[in-house]
RNA sequence: GGCCCAUUCGUCUAGUGGCCUAGGACACCGCCCUCUCACGGCGGCGGCACGGGUUCGAAUCCCGUAUGGGCCUCCA
């Protein structure tokens, strides 16, 4: 039997870090044993739902570059099946019809159906599961109190749960409940804080299906990040960036995104400051290498320019600020290649 | 409070009874490289939660305690 995997969240917003790694986790199960895994939506629950909530949670997953091979399932579109397997745990006795109207689990009560028909999210959980012919279901350990009654659920349909696999939650790095207050907990804000989305894949990958809760580690993302970018094609860390491409090599020390497009900002649009009178002698002698050189430097002529100015002592930040307006940002030589003869010496002059 | 789960350096982990004086990665601290940033090189700091067993031998098995977390909704 081939494996069947389902990520499925409900439609609240922009993922949150351990749900990501929840979907993570579901595709490299999948992938790992040539399975399929499906997207469904859990919005039994209107009063929970947000606007764009799935849109949010599709753009993440995109981005983050995971896919889904079967659905979109909304559990909202199902409620027909949910019904037929209420009526499936009436008829066999494993339900009974209260007063109100709603459908309960006749050995503990708990809500199938509600007064007005719709399914709770444990009967269509399970429902779903069993229909959908999932065979491994891997959820955050949050879950796990679930598992009991959801087995029990199963076997009033006339089923059996697929196997369970649950991992720990990521947690702020403070060991509390990963929440807005520590920032950095959604993919949207880690988004905006300019992480590349393969550097989260990659601290997802990296988590595994841990068996007990795991702190948010910052520095291990922002290393991952710096490395991520490192790997980035040209082509790929310009749009990235926002940059044109051939200011790319200068982006290469940024640590993040953001930095990134701030480095591609000092060589497209330096602020105006003002230089120290002893920057002359050293502009100057740059201008005398700048001008009969060719029009674009290559990265290496750039560099012997830097080079031939640091023998004769130039004083290499001043021209740093003279370029790029500001103290610090990207190697020296990298600047110089990504601007034009024109716009180097206009800036030094 | 009840039930459940977990517990190896700051963090993530390797470790499934002898190979463990517990290995690695990231972080941190020095030094080197260097126009800043990032990268890289070298070195350092630092851990089996505690107490009992079992065993010739325990990070590894059992019990207890502690700590952390999860859940206790007609939320997911």
């Amino acid at each position: 039997m081939s494996v069947r995997v389902r990520f499925a969240p409900s439609p609240t917003g922009s993922l949150h870090l351990g749900n990501a790694l929840t979907a993570v986790a579901n595709r490299r199960f999948a992938d790992e044993r040539r399975g399929v895994m499906l997207l469904r939506i859990d919005d039994t629950d209107p009063s929970r739902a947000v606007t764009g909530g799935e849109e949010a949670i599709l753009g993440d997953l995109g981005w983050l570059g995971i896919g889904f091979d079967d659905g979109l399932f909304r559990q909202s579109d199902r409620g027909a099946v949910y019904a037929e397997a209420a009526d499936r745990a009436l008829a066999a006795s494993a339900a009974e019809r209260d007063d109100d109207g709603s459908v309960r689990l006749a050995r503990d009560g708990t809500t199938l159906l509600r007064a007005d028909g719709t399914a709770t999210y444990q009967l269509a959980t399970v429902a779903d599961d069993l229909g959908l012919g999932i065979t491994h279901v891997i959820r955050g350990s949050d879950h796990r109190p679930n598992l009991p009654l959801q087995q029990r659920i199963a076997r009033a349909l006339g089923g059996e749960l697929p196997d369970v696999i649950h991992h720990g939650l990521i947690l702020g790095a403070d060991g509390k409940k990963l929440s807005k207050r520590h920032g950095h907990s959604s993919i949207a804000e880690l988004r905006a804080e300019g992480f590349p989305p393969s550097a989260i894949r990659a601290y997802l990958e990296e988590l595994g299906l841990p068996e007990h809760d795991v702190h948010l580690d910052l520095s291990r993302l922002r290393r991952l990040a710096v490395d991520a970018i490192a790997a980035m094609p040209d082509d790929e860390l310009a749009e990235a960036a926002g940059a044109p491409v051939e200011v790319v090599p200068a982006l290469r020390g940024a640590r993040s995104l953001v930095e990134a497009h701030e480095y591609a900002q000092l060589i497209s649009e330096p602020e105006q400051i003002a230089l120290p009178e002893e920057a002359r002698v050293t502009l100057d002698r740059f201008a005398e290498l700048r001008l009969p050189a060719p029009e674009w430097l290559s990265h290496d002529e750039a560099r012997a320019i830097v080079r031939e100015l640091k023998a004769v002592g130039g004083d290499l930040r001043a021209l740093r600020l003279a370029l790029t307006g500001a103290e610090r940002g990207p190697e020296l030589a990298a600047v110089l290649a990504a601007l034009s003869r024109d716009a180097a010496l206009a800036r030094t002059a």
